[in-house]
DNA sequence: ATAATTAGTAAGTAATTACTCACTTACTTT
DNA sequence: AAAGTAAGTGAGTAATTACTTACTAATTAT
C-alpha cells in the first residue's frame, strides 16, 4: 500500500507510530491494542517499537501531545474568526465534532485513560487537555454575560461542564449505534438547545 | 470484618460478586479487575468464582443486569410523583446522579464496556439499557410540547441526547477532579440552563 | 570505499491472567 | 449417622503481553 521505505528516521517513525495507534484506536477498544498489534500494522516487528519508546505508556504520553495540541489549535482556530462569544462556542463546538469525526478514536482514548487507576503522564495530559479546554469555555461564556446576550443568571462552570458533556452525549450516541456520521446531523440541534439554555429567559 | 460463613449458597454467591465487581470497579478501571483480585476481596479462591460463573463475561453480564434493573426502576420511580413532564426529567436527572454518586463505578462500567471491541452480551444490554433510557426521554420531552410546556422547535432526539450528555458531563467532571461530590453541587444549575434550553424563547 | 551510527529483526523472558481439575470440606436429606 | 450434593481449595496450564538482547541491514560521515 504505502510505498513508505522500511528504515525511517527516528522522529518520522514516532510520528507514524502516533498515527497509527490513533487510527487503530477507532477500531478498537485503545486499552486492548497491543504492542504487537501496533507494530503488525506497521509492517514492523515488535521489538523495533521499543527503539523509539522506552515503553508503552510513553507511546500513549506522545499520543496524547499530539492530540493536546490538535485539538486545541483547531478549536481556537474556529473560534477566532467568530463574531460573538456565542458564535464562538459554536464554532469550537463544529470544529471539535468535526475533528473527532475524523479521528473516532479520540474521544475514547481520552475518556479510558481518564479511568485508569495508576496516575500515567498521559492521564495528567488529558486532565491539563479539559482544563485548559474549560479556561477558554470560562472566558467566553463570561464574555458573553458581560455583553448581555448569556443571561446573567447562568452558572459559568455548570455551562462549561453542559458543554463538554453535550459533544460527550453525542459521543456516546456514536458509539452505541456503531456510526460517526448521525453526529454531524443532530449536532446543531443539540447545540441549539445549549445556546436556548444559555439565553436571556426575558 | 463481615461474619459471612464461607460456604454460600450459589445465588447468594452470584450476587456477592456482582456487589464486589461494582464496588470494585468505583476504585479502578474495570477492564483492569482481574478474577484474581475479585477473588481474595471476597475471601476466596480465584477458582470458586468459576463454579458460579462460566466465564469471565458471564460475570460481566450479571453486573450488568443488575445495574440496568435498578436504574430503570429508580427513574421510574422517582418520575412518577412530577407534576409536569420538565419536573419528571428533573427528578430523574437527580435521581440518576444520585444512584451514579452511590455506586461511582457504574457510569465507568458503562462507558468502559461500550467502546469494547466485541459484542459481548454486556455490550449488547448497556445498548438496551440506554435504548430503554432514551424511549423514556423521548416520551417525557413529547409530553412536554404537547402540554406546551416545552417549545414546539425543540428537537426531541437531540434533547435526549442532551440530557445523557448533561449526566455524562458531569460524571467526565468527577473524573477529572477524582471525587464525586461536586457533581451533587452542580448538578441543579446544570439542569437549570439544560431546562432553560426547552422552554419557549417567547 | 570504509567506518560509525542508526534502524530493524527474531527469538527470547518473565509476569500476568482466564480457566481447569482432582480432591477436600461443609451442608442437607433421609 | 450415612450418603449425597453443593461449595471451596490449590496447584496447575496455555495463552498473551510488555519488554530485552544479540545480531543484521541500511544509511550517513569521513
Amino acid at each position: 500500500m504505502k510505498p513508505e521505505s522500511k528504515h525511517l528516521p527516528a522522529d518520522q517513525r514516532r510520528a507514524a507510530t502516533v498515527e497509527t495507534m490513533i487510527a487503530m484506536a477507532a477500531e478498537q477498544n485503545p486499552s486492548e491494542i497491543t504492542t504487537g498489534a501496533i507494530a503488525e500494522r506497521m509492517n514492523l516487528t515488535q521489538g523495533a517499537l521499543f527503539r523509539h519508546f522506552p515503553t508503552k505508556d510513553d507511546m500513549w504520553q506522545s499520543v496524547m501531545e499530539w492530540v493536546a495540541k490538535r485539538l486545541l489549535d483547531r478549536i481556537d482556530k474556529a473560534a477566532q474568526g467568530a463574531a460573538s462569544p456565542i458564535a464562538a462556542l459554536e464554532a469550537m463546538f463544529m470544529a471539535h465534532l468535526d475533528f473527532v469525526g475524523k479521528h473516532p478514536g479520540i474521544p475514547r482514548m481520552l475518556f479510558g485513560e481518564l479511568q485508569r487507576a495508576k496516575d500515567t503522564t498521559a492521564k495528567r495530559m488529558v486532565r491539563t487537555l479539559l482544563t485548559q479546554y474549560a479556561q477558554r469555555l470560562h472566558t467566553l461564556l463570561q464574555q458573553g454575560k458581560d455583553e448581555g446576550v448569556i443571561a446573567p443568571e447562568v452558572d459559568v462552570k455548570a455551562a462549561a461542564t453542559l458543554y463538554i458533556g453535550t459533544i460527550q452525549g453525542l459521543i456516546m450516541q456514536s458509539l452505541i449505534s456503531g456510526k460517526m456520521t448521525p453526529i454531524r446531523h443532530t449536532a446543531p440541534a443539540v447545540f441549539a438547545i445549549f445556546a436556548q439554555g444559555l439565553g436571556r429567559a426575558s
